[in-house]
DNA sequence: CCAAGAGGAGAACGTGCGTTCTCCAGCCAC
DNA sequence: GTGGCTGGAGAACGCACGTTCTCCTCTTGG
């Protein structure tokens, strides 16, 4: 096995387990198990978990920023088309939330690598809003009802706080 | 020291120190010495952290809304004042964020008693803005901007997240 | 003054986990 | 084949923490 290869199947081992549990509820035996590499490589890969969670959240920013413009592109960069996505993303069986919201409650106090990781992450969808929507104030206060919705989705299960910050948006666009 | 005393001792440590560091990095040990209460009784008044936690939380619960609910109404119980009460609470020097949406995020699968109380909390508000604004859909919205407000206030540590929704809520309630 | 019990301080126990170490199997050059 | 290297499996170590146990010290009633 090549050490890019192990790279990445620790970090889709690694994303697995800790979206679904939090990273304090998953062991590095646990990372080790579901990827199949071995702690030498691993410790070789990340010399500490800190690492393999930043890794982790860095990875999963691009993704998840990738797959939103995705979809919102194809229809015709529509700023509606967020609480689409939205929605389908609160669909999925797995749904658990923010991953970097979640690991912000996590960690009382983050270490340096992390918080930076947290805070890039909502900068960029910002600045992805930003671009999506001439007026710099209506895209902050779509970024809220993302935030709200998507923390909202999460506590109570139901996706339908997408439609509610559709309609929220679709009132705030039009003014 | 009266069992009642030792109890509103405890809730009070714990308060303090779980919503400052988080519940996980947060031991048994800490809360005991911040107290002052013994080992003994604060196993008998809490039979496992997890009683401590889930008490925490709802004596959260109770102070969070009241304090909401006292100024809102001072303010004619305009629904816009929520959000100059938001803008106030994310300025203390304490502020992290939501209590409930943390602990949310800390536990994988939070014991049974814990997750209800967070989903408890999050009903009250929802309630409570219903109660405050006529229209039950706009009421949803706004409860989604609060949310996000705070969220992104905890993370970006900028207090004017609340502004950003409110100028968004005046918006909605004038639809 | 004594007996008995309550309560406090903190040691002790068990467990889980991040990290490191040990040992061994397989593979290469010669 | 043989000596040395790479890499894997998992034991071992150290520490932190939830929970329980032990012992000691006060107080109180007679």
């Amino acid at each position: 096995m090549t050490p890019t290869e192990a790279t990445d199947r620790l970090l889709e081992a690694a994303e697995e387990l800790f979206y679904a549990h939090g990273v304090q509820a998953v062991g590095m035996d646990a990372v080790r198990t579901r990827s199949g590499v071995s702690l030498k490589r691993l410790y070789q890969a990340f010399p500490a978990k800190n690492d393999l969670v930043e890794a982790y959240l860095r990875r999963r920013d691009e993704r998840w920023r990738a797959s939103l413009r995705a979809f919102v592109h194809a229809c015709g960069d529509d700023p509606l088309a967020v609480f689409g996505w939205l929605r389908n993303w609160f669909s999925e069986p797995g749904f658990r939330g923010c991953a970097f919201v979640n690991s912000f409650g996590e960690f009382g106090e983050p270490a340096p690598g992390i918080a930076a990781a947290i805070r890039e992450h909502k900068d960029h969808v910002r600045t992805y809003l930003r671009g999506l929507v001439p007026d710099q104030a209506t895209a902050d206060q779509l970024f809220s009802l993302v935030e709200g919705a998507t923390v909202l989705a999460a506590i109570t299960g139901d996706p339908r706080e997408a439609d509610t910050a559709r309609e929220a948006a679709k009132v705030l666009l039009a003014a």
